[in-house]
DNA sequence: GTATTATGAATGAACG
DNA sequence: CGTTCATTCATAATAC
């Protein structure tokens, strides 16, 4: 692959009050670019309901495919964990065009236009053809669903869950000077 | 100070007062979004030993980095977790990729592929006498902002986080036997 | 060559 | 606190 030495993020990260910092490094950060082997034998893994590997799995699968070609961890961890995040938010948003449609009376909503990926099945805990993980390797219960509907948008927390009143102290007497603490 | 060169960042971040006004159903509340400044004020408070503001601490802060953008006390709570936590999930597993892949010919690749690891920035030097801004008297000069500062362009970051801290025999038999593939 | 899409990577927010 | 979710950013790949 050819290396279009021409990729340095700009976070352009324009604000009111931004004055962005100098970015003016070119930083050359390459990304993992997974071969077609590679990906499929992610896409088997996860449709054989792997859904979140631990690390131990995930070190097996990258070393695996590192036979396929220059993979690290991360990059599998990453993977899956992208991977489930848009499907979910593909069948969210499919189940969301399709709401009006629906019935209460029938509860297959297979009419999305995009059921093929979505669907994917209630894949069966019972994966022969993976015994590479004996432990607890589909306990993810994605079928839970999870109903965190969160309203769609954000949970605006008024007040927020920390309290730190306790006296902790773990830190040091941390003179944190800092003219105003 | 030259104006944001990008013209990106798309994501109309009105760093107003939430109101996005958004015409439908757009209440969506976007996330804080750190300026450059405020990160950096933050991660010298981090280098600096703190981990864990208490609440009078993060009111403070919070109320200092106001003046560079947007921002709110669960903000600097949010953020001190985050940093803390994944500080210490990067540290945690570092080069187990290699682990693998050089075989026990104790033959030890170090430099072979970008399976790079660890910045290792040990600091955590707990200066006692921070100063939040710091005008030019910040007591470290060595590791400054390498690689730290992972907000305004390509992130060469190679540790990722999750953890792994599992001993990890050297490579069991590995039965990934995807032979269905 | 430019616009769009797909997806790797990053991180704020929040859960358990 | 460690882990997970949701959203966003950046870029390789691809369409136009």
């Amino acid at each position: 692959m050819e290396e279009a030495l021409s990729g340095f993020c700009i976070k352009g990260s324009v604000r009111g009050n931004g004055n962005n910092g100098s970015t003016g490094t070119g930083t050359k950060c390459e990304r993992w670019n997974p071969t077609t082997e590679q990906v499929k034998v992610l896409t088997d893994l996860f449709r054989s309901g792997l859904r979140t590997p631990s690390t131990d799995q995930i070190q097996k699968i990258s070393t695996q495919l590192s036979f396929y070609g220059k993979i690290e961890s991360k990059n599998v961890f990453y993977w899956f964990q992208n991977h489930k995040a848009r499907e979910r938010q593909k069948r969210r948003k499919v189940s969301i065009d399709e709401n009006d449609l629906i019935s209460r009376d029938n509860n297959k909503i297979t009419s999305s236009k995009e059921y093929f990926e979505v669907k994917e099945y209630q894949l069966e805990r019972v994966i022969e053809t993976l015994q590479l993980f004996p432990l607890n390797s589909f306990d993810e219960t994605d079928q839970q669903e999870k109903f965190i509907f969160h309203a769609s948008e954000c949970r605006e927390i008024s007040t927020f869950p920390y309290r730190i009143s306790a006296p902790e102290m773990d830190h040091p007497p941390l003179d944190l000077r800092l003219s105003f603490l």
